[in-house]
RNA sequence: GGGGCCGUGGGGUAGCCUGGUCUAUCCUUCCGGCUUUGGGGGCCGGAGACCCCGGUUCAAAUCCGGGCGGCCCCA
């Protein structure tokens, strides 16, 4: 089945999103897709308070004054921007803009909190919904003109030396996020012409979906003084100077449940990793005549059992067959699956199937916690493993145009050299139709001999690949 | 940015070209009952649909226009 078959399908049966909300670009999250979605903002949540940032909550409205400031941002957004021209009947004297991103509703605030050096650094985050009038093909996570979890955190500080590092720093939280998550990734430095508009670089975290496209789940970018300077960010140093302060910010989307959902699944349906699937362990009885009771019961111990142990457990005690159930639990991703027959009530034993490898073992009670732990982990590790051997086996890299051309129809990225000029950059997007990922984050080492495009000497290596 | 296709119960569909027994087909799902249960069980009964607005016509799921929504291809 085609990837993007596969994914409206997934999305739908294993109810996690309804596409069928009458607003383009715009859908619902359902229970089921609403608790994936909730875990992976708690994971950010707890690391982002760790590391010193503090969560804040902006409106969602920017009056246009504010929005058009910095002319740079506002060129970049312009065309994709909703906005609010009326209260009832009366039309407004400033129009409002939905947010298409936060950086100028925030900095003004900014502004007025930032007073002294003992200010500084700043670091708040928060998780809000941000809407984009998107003209491309909009898609449930990946393309939608209203994201809704968009969690971004912007900083301040004062001194440039200080915002590089929040930007390491940046970069770390988000590889933590996604190796938690066993996603794969790449950090780009994106080409000036794909930075964010205002920015003075921006580094990206492109994956890639099993179709071989790219997708961006992540971006962090250093503002420098961009901002400041517009929205009078300034601040009294020790020596009692006024300086502008530096910037940065960065950012994560709904597109990071879609990378789990694409990358983990497959033709059973969702396959989650345990620390954000909503259940872990699905305790599935298998009656008999004449031993329902016992098994029942068993089934009900086994399952009390485990979530005194802190596990995510449901009892699947419906009247229908194992069998169905079985696939059911498989389409909703849960990890493991607990089956309690009456061999294994007799045995004092549970059978454990593992979602990811389709395989089963069978354990003593006694064991059960210990087992289920291991297994639990053992699936994370896993999921973890073969998408990076799966995203490994999708990296190329090619020296020639001819040899290009072939690599970009296998999918995935591709690596050459690049003389560091907008015009090849282009002129190879252009030719292969495919996007500039940017040069690799941290380190852009000549690996390559010649630009293929103009022959000069490759200073950089350039990916590109084909993207959402 | 350009081109094409599509919209029928919760999901998937037949019917549309050639308007009329369409009181709309089949599968699935859902509800009730009985029987079952180690990989999507069987039987009986029941519920549920022509995207919206306008037009043509004696008559529209079917033809025409617009809107909304979905999908695909190209740049």
């Amino acid at each position: 089945m085609e990837f993007s078959e596969w994914y409206s399908e997934v999305l739908r049966s294993a109810e996690v999103m309804d596409v069928r909300y009458p607003v383009k670009g715009m859908y619902v999250w359902m229970p089921y897709g609403f608790e994936i979605r909730r875990r992976v903002v708690e994971l950010l949540r707890k690391k982002l308070r760790e590391t010193g940032h503090e969560e804040v909550l902006f409106p969602t409205l920017i009056p246009e004054g504010n929005l058009s400031k910095e002319a740079e941002h506002i060129a970049g957004f312009e065309d994709e921007v909703y906005w609010v021209t009326h209260g009832g009947t009366k039309e407004l004297n400033e129009r409002l803009a939905l947010r298409p991103t936060s950086e100028t509703a925030i900095y003004p605030m900014f502004a007025l909190w930032i007073r002294s050096h003992a200010d500084l650094p700043l670091k708040i985050f928060q998780v809000v919904n941000t809407f984009r009038y998107e003209t491309k093909h909009t898609r449930p996570l990946i393309r939608m003109r209203e994201i809704t979890t968009f969690k971004e955190a912007h900083t301040a500080h004062a001194t440039e030396e200080e915002a590089e590092e929040q930007v390491r720093e940046a970069f770390e939280i988000y590889s933590w996020l996604f190796d938690t998550l066993g996603i794969p990734y790449i950090a780009s430095v994106r080409p000036e012409w794909d930075k964010f508009p205002g920015a003075e670089y921006t580094v990206a975290f492109d994956t890639l979906m099993p179709n071989g496209r790219a997708l961006q789940i992540g971006t962090v970018h250093m503002l420098g003084q961009n901002f400041s300077k517009t929205f009078e960010v300034t601040f009294e140093t020790e020596e009692g100077e006024t300086e502008y302060v530096y910037m940065t910010c960065y950012g994560v989307s709904d597109r990071v449940v879609a990378a789990v959902i694409g990358i983990h699944g497959d033709e059973s349906g969702l396959v989650l990793p345990p620390v954000v699937a909503p259940i872990q362990v699905a305790v599935v009885p298998i009656p008999k005549k004449g031993a329902r009771r016992e098994v029942k019961e068993a089934a009900g111990d086994v399952a009390d059992l485990l979530k005194e142990h802190g596990f995510r457990v449901e009892l699947d005690d419906r009247d229908i067959s194992p069998g169905r159930k079985f696939h059911y639990w498989e389409l909703k991703g849960v990890p493991v699956r607990a089956e309690v027959g009456p061999r294994e009530v007799e045995a004092g034993t549970v059978v454990l199937f593992r979602r990811d490898e389709f395989e089963r073992e069978e354990v003593d009670l006694d064991d059960l916690p210990r087992a289920v732990e291991a297994l639990l982990e053992d699936v994370a590790e896993n999921l973890r493993e073969r998408a990076r051997e799966r995203f490994e086996s999708m990296l190329h890299r090619a020296e020639t145009l001819d040899d290009l051309e072939a690599a970009v129809r296998d999918g995935g990225v591709v690596e050459t050299g690049w003389c560091g000029s907008e015009s090849c950059g282009r002129e190879l997007e252009e030719r292969l139709d495919v996007d500039a990922l940017g040069t690799p984050y941290p380190d852009d080492e000549p690996e390559f001999e010649r630009c293929p495009v103009c022959g000069r000497r490759a200073d950089h290596t350039l990916r590109l690949a084909r993207t959402y």
